[in-house]
DNA sequence: ACGGATTTGTTCGTATGTATA
DNA sequence: CTATACATACGAACAAATCCG
């Protein structure tokens, strides 16, 4: 009987609803949402756990509320590639629709240089596995990848040369990667890479160097990223504060 | 006598003062704060009201909570140029120490194109500004700066030649810049902007293009950024979700 | 310009659920 | 199993912003 709601808070559940609503088109961009203690009434919980709703959704960029006035659905529905979020290469060229493909360049245990070392502040001794790949979207080359993870984090003679290095570490090594410091720049052509990439000494390259951290704030893995930028750009939500 | 704290909510101290141990160095990175109850009772107001600055503090990537356990400093300084929040250039230059200048190339009302029609969403005979302006950094040309404002925004004959445009918009017509939905790209050398920035043509430049708006979600200002991009990147926090 | 009605913001106190050590 | 810590939920009160007659 009680088993379907079965352990999902309310405002979770509201958050759902609300969400089915504007999806369906009963709520549509730029509309107010009743107030507060109208959707409390509706909803019958109390007005608190609405906020706490509402106020989910604002963060996520649904919603914006309006002191003394209410609560809007937002124009902007946004979610392109929102770089914010973090996610795997193999997830980007999926959500594109496309097919992801990799190709192996190298992969093998090497010793650190002293900026690797660094980076992920390894102990002496430590090696790391370096791998590099380019990654294609339906064939065609996107991504060159440079992927640097500590050895002690791996099990033995593991190459991690086919699949999402993201889903290797959760599904074998139980790591799960929370989130990434990463900076964005360019670089000019580059031998190595830009042939890799098919692209001709005209075409810049789009450079995303990251350090991926798990829930322990552990840092697990380094990664540069080469991406064709004629093809590609990334988005951003970026809001003002204060 | 009661003028000092006039009107700033609890919750708004009480983030302040944990922000302060932070950068006093008395709580350090990776350090567990109190309980919520004991921070409620040191700080003499409810659990509610320090969950409330938690989860600020927790928005902002200052702390971790972590349901059972505890609510921990993170590892992470973060932000440095944390792109996702939306400034002007001029901010982002005093923000490094830098002092911002300003060399006019072009201001002019001007008939939009189809494309700048469209993306400013005009209707016939609309005109809009157009500035092109050079922004420097201690003397050094850093950004080259392209912006689209509707007429009809603006008062008469003005120009928006000398000043930060979000100051002027907020200042002078009321218009509060709030939020942008920023593409980000690259281009290789461009004669009339790589010139004026003083890069040669292997320098590649990174390519911001905003769309801007403000609380009443009107666009109001479209613009364009070349960025030197061989000593200047940008940094974004990703977060995994789920 | 004023006042009252509406709406969101802040704070409190309390109770109960759930995860972790 | 128990104590501790965070998560969810309720209801109440007042503050502050906005709107409208």
């Amino acid at each position: 009987m009680y088993i379907e709601d079965y352990q999902k808070s309310r405002y979770l559940v509201i958050i759902d609803k609300l969400k089915e609503e504007i999806d369906r088109g009963n709520l549509t961009a730029g509309e107010r949402l009743p107030s507060e203690t109208e959707l409390a009434k509706n909803f019958k919980v109390s007005r608190s756990t609405v906020r706490e709703a509402l106020r989910a959704l604002e963060q996520e960029n649904i919603v914006t509320k309006k002191h003394g006035i209410g609560t809007f659905i937002n124009q902007k529905p946004l979610y392109s590639n929102g770089i914010e979020e973090l996610f795997s290469v193999t997830d980007l060229i999926q959500r594109k629709g496309y097919t992801p493909g990799t190709k192996l360049i190298f992969s093998d245990y090497i010793i650190p240089n002293k900026h690797e070392k660094q980076k992920l502040s390894l102990k002496d001794n430590e090696k790391i596995l370096l791998v590099k790949r380019i990654r294609t979207s339906n064939g065609e080359p996107l991504v060159y990848c440079i992927d640097k993870v500590p050895q002690y984090l791996l099990p033995n003679e593991c190459k991690l040369d086919r699949e999402s290095i993201f889903d290797f570490l959760e599904a074998k090594v139980n790591i799960k990667i929370d989130y990434a410091t990463t900076s964005i720049g360019t670089t000019s052509y580059l031998p190595e890479i830009s042939d890799a990439l098919k692209c001709d000494m005209d075409t810049p390259l789009l450079v995303l160097k990251q350090s991926h951290y798990d829930e322990n704030d552990q840092l697990v893995l380094y990664s540069i990223n080469y991406f064709r930028s004629d093809n590609f750009n990334f988005h951003v939500f970026r809001k003002r504060l204060k």
